[in-house]
DNA sequence: CAATTGGTAATTGTCGACAATTTTGGTGTT
DNA sequence: AACACCAAAATTGTCGACAATTACCAATTG
């Protein structure tokens, strides 16, 4: 049976990632907007989405249409319909006649993603610091503010959401309906799947006052500034991945060199 | 001058030069694969895709799944996959239960495009500066001079195609597999609709001698200097777009009052 | 023993039919 | 004439079955 499981308690994120902006401003969706049931492709999508990010399906395993199918009780039509919109948000790699596989992590390919991205949110920054609206700067301002007593009250739960809003809402802000796609129908939720396999705990600290910094940029409408700010931080975050990736993978590796000798 | 022999397919970074002769059906091919269409989809792609982007299916209109099917003698399925393709890059916009239409040409949108495309290539450059081969550098020489050569001879056939094979070869040579796939994958089909309904004649000559500067400037490994000289060229081209855009729908808003009146 | 070959099983691609939803067109009311 | 409402028609979403292609595995051969 296909159950609506809301794995996050206020996801507006997936929502509206989901199928991008038919809003004809650039204006931030409210929160729990339960258009329920759209279509089962679109339902579903969601689902394979967290599993993956989530690991529940390893990077780089194979992904077979109909066990997928009758795993959420449906038939492989919309589970086809899925996979190709996974594939555009690069969380899968389909080849014909072969089919899908769950995108493989390597560190070039984070490389390669970060640096994409780096450049695209400086312009987003850049943009958005002049363009963004009094009410979306205010709810920016929330958003950081939310974050900020959360951090102090050590509780880390929302961290991570919490930081993939805070970029949403600036590149919302950009106002450039064609960089918001990119980003957020096409490389965030490789992105997630990088930050959530290979999170660093400690991190939140560092991050949170690098977002203080880049708001207060974008509020003084300095947008060279928040754009040099924004890379910055980026770099940090990919460091951190970085690492974490690569001792991810020499675990594997010793793990697999284990396995051959038993 | 540094001369490199064949112009046709040795290795897989992409050869559209050559065989651009006749009106050819198929043009842009998926990124890594070069291998004959083995789905039906891919196949019906591709002719979807010169339809729209010649305007044989006009810019706006609706698509009806059905009667696409028909014409090209398949059923639903195929072409529901096609069509999601054609989403994906950005040529096509879909609604669920409402179905798709072909993408609405606006000065807005243009201009967000261009901007985002401007600063891709210009990290294209960049990147390109640092990393092209001599083979990949060889290419593009021999490119550049094949069009100069048809450009003195009054022969401005190739230069839509070789304006796009001049692009696509530096955006290979950049060496980032996302880069390459948002812009290759994603924007390019949208920009060369504009380019097509919107295209300019006389521009080509100017244009030819900005990229002889930008290809210098890479092959010097000069990275700013060949993204500076990208930005400016590619500014260049949204002018012009822009301008004749602006007049292609003040042409149709003023066809649209005429049927009004009548 | 490695590599190849052949056949079989598993998986993906395609189709036609049916169900769910939206769009259309007409009817009546204000 | 404008608006709301309802039934019919058209269109999209979903399903199960079949065809085409690939993956697997055992037997064979050098």
């Amino acid at each position: 049976m296909l159950k609506q499981e809301t794995i996050f308690p206020t996801d507006d994120t997936q929502s509206s990632v989901a199928h991008a902006a038919t809003s004809p401003t650039n204006k931030v969706k409210s929160l729990a907007s339960e258009k329920s049931s759209t279509t089962l492709a679109d339902q579903i999508l969601v689902q394979i989405q967290t599993s993956i990010i989530k690991g529940e399906l390893p990077a780089g395993s194979k992904i077979n249409e109909q066990a997928l199918a009758e795993k959420y009780g449906i038939s492989r039509g919309p589970t086809r319909e899925a996979l190709q919109t996974l594939e555009r948000q690069r969380l899968v790699v389909r080849a014909p006649h072969v089919g899908a596989r769950v995108a493989q992590l390597t560190v070039s390919e984070l490389n390669d993603l970060y640096q994409l991205r780096s450049v695209l949110e400086g312009m987003a920054c850049e943009l958005a610091a002049s363009r963004i609206t009094p009410e979306q700067l205010a709810k920016l301002q929330d958003l950081l503010a939310v974050q900020e007593t959360a951090l102090a009250n050590g509780d880390t739960y929302f961290q991570e959401e919490g930081d993939v809003d805070f970029h949403y809402q600036i590149i919302q802000a950009s106002g450039n309906k064609h960089l918001q796609e990119t980003l957020i129908g096409g490389l965030y939720h490789l992105l997630r799947m990088y930050r959530y396999q290979c999170t660093n705990k400690n991190r939140p600290v560092k991050a949170i006052a690098e977002h203080r910094r880049i708001v207060e940029a974008i509020a003084q409408r300095d947008g060279e500034l928040a754009s040099l700010l924004m890379r910055r931080h980026i770099e940090q975050g990919r460091k951190n991945t970085e690492l974490r990736l690569i001792e991810l993978q020499a675990n594997a590796a010793a793990k697999e060199t284990l396995a051959n000798i038993s």
